[in-house]
DNA sequence: CTGATCATGTGACAATATTAACAGGTCAAT
DNA sequence: ATTGACCTGTTAATATTGTCACATGATCAG
């Protein structure tokens, strides 16, 4: 199911996702640490060192043994095997409230991650701007993804056109999804989708407590 | 580290995660579904019909052997395990957009989850009013948790202050947290965190997304 | 009633993920 | 130079998760 890394190494899936945080971790360090060890980033993080260790040992070369880990290769690292060191372009359909808090949120341009358009059927939002990008008729996707080459996508309109706008966004060129929509939406073979539920989140929270509780 | 459920057995923490896109997958249903088939389920939610039915079995009378399962007994049962019978409340901290996102969303009540309290330190936003909530200083806060006996507290705040305000909340008496900081905040033994980071999620789909570029 | 079909329940097995144990390198103090 | 305290790299063991094959129950056509 999984392809073998740019270095020809296949990451398990599991090890991707802290890859991803322990790169949030280290942009949010201060500038002057220049080295950190296993130890201590583990336990900001809430793993195990010998986790952390494992995961950068599954490609190999990410310290040297006897010192700390230098964070500045570490990051470097990290942003390549995460395919982040190019710039990467991104839509956003639905200008709703999650949708402006997205286009609004500032984290992303730290990752090369830019957002180039918005759109949203709702006249009261058309011509609006975030961050100086202007909110646009849907009508005018499908030719503003073809022209700019866009491959990102970000959902956040209501569930029942959840899947319109997704194969809409598809059928323009587009080969990633970030879905927050409530709705799975389904997408042809090459289209990645990351589905992003918040109600899992709450959910999963509330089955936790419960059994804290039970303690 | 897991805790027997309700019913006595423990319950593996990614089928806890699947209950959760199980009942919202059911919620999302129109009414007049009265039954569906693990294979429909699962095609939909894109699982394998094999792992949603060891899911149910796991505890066990969900369905009955022949029969598709009933959707009503599915929902029921489901919100038994996640603890989402019961009302909960929750106070948020952070107007900004996300947390303005987060208070519009509507699809909390339906999981019997209400928010009770926005607070907030800029001035601008206190006094506003999001579905009926109005946003109050912080400084209110830790009285406002302490009398209203809420337990749930949701954390969207910038990274410098997520700690602190964790710190507030856990000192009110809060014992649940679910953050939407990029920062992971502590907590102490007995407190439950959901730590949300958007980062990770692009992340990963920037991952996805070059491996299937290789193909 | 009987066979065909379609459904879920269940235990065994395979694939993944986590943790532990330790080998081997680095550095500073003495 | 040597010791000891800290590091990471690597392999092995353990634990958890996902998948499969098939037993078993329901339903319906004929």
């Amino acid at each position: 199911m999984n392809r073998p890394s740019p270095r020809g190494k296949r990451i398990p899936p599991f090890t991707v996702l802290r890859f991803a945080r322990y790169l949030n971790f280290l942009c949010n360090l201060p500038e002057e640490v220049r080295e950190i060890s296993s130890a201590e980033m583990a336990r900001t993080i809430g793993i195990k060192a010998t986790q952390l260790r494992q995961d950068f040992f599954t490609l190999g070369g990410f310290g040297r043994q006897g010192r700390k880990y230098d964070t500045r290769v570490l990051e470097e690292r990290l942003r390549e095997v995460l395919a982040l060191q190019g710039s990467q372009h991104m839509v956003l359909v639905g200008a709703g409230n999650l949708g402006q808090a997205l286009a609004n949120y500032q984290d992303f341009e730290r990752f090369n991650l830019y957002l180039r358009g918005i759109f949203d059927t709702n006249p009261k939002l058309i011509g609006l701007r975030f961050r100086g990008i202007e909110v646009m008729g849907l009508e005018h996707m499908q030719d503003f993804i073809r022209e700019q080459g866009i491959e990102l996508g970000i959902i956040c309109v209501p569930h029942s056109v959840a899947q319109p706008v997704c194969d809409a966004l598809v059928e323009a060129g587009i080969k990633g999804i970030w879905n927050f929509s409530p709705e799975n939406v389904l997408v042809p073979e090459g289209v990645v989708v990351q589905n992003e539920n918040l109600s899992v989140g709450i959910m999963n929270l509330s089955y936790q407590l419960s059994i804290a509780r039970e303690d």
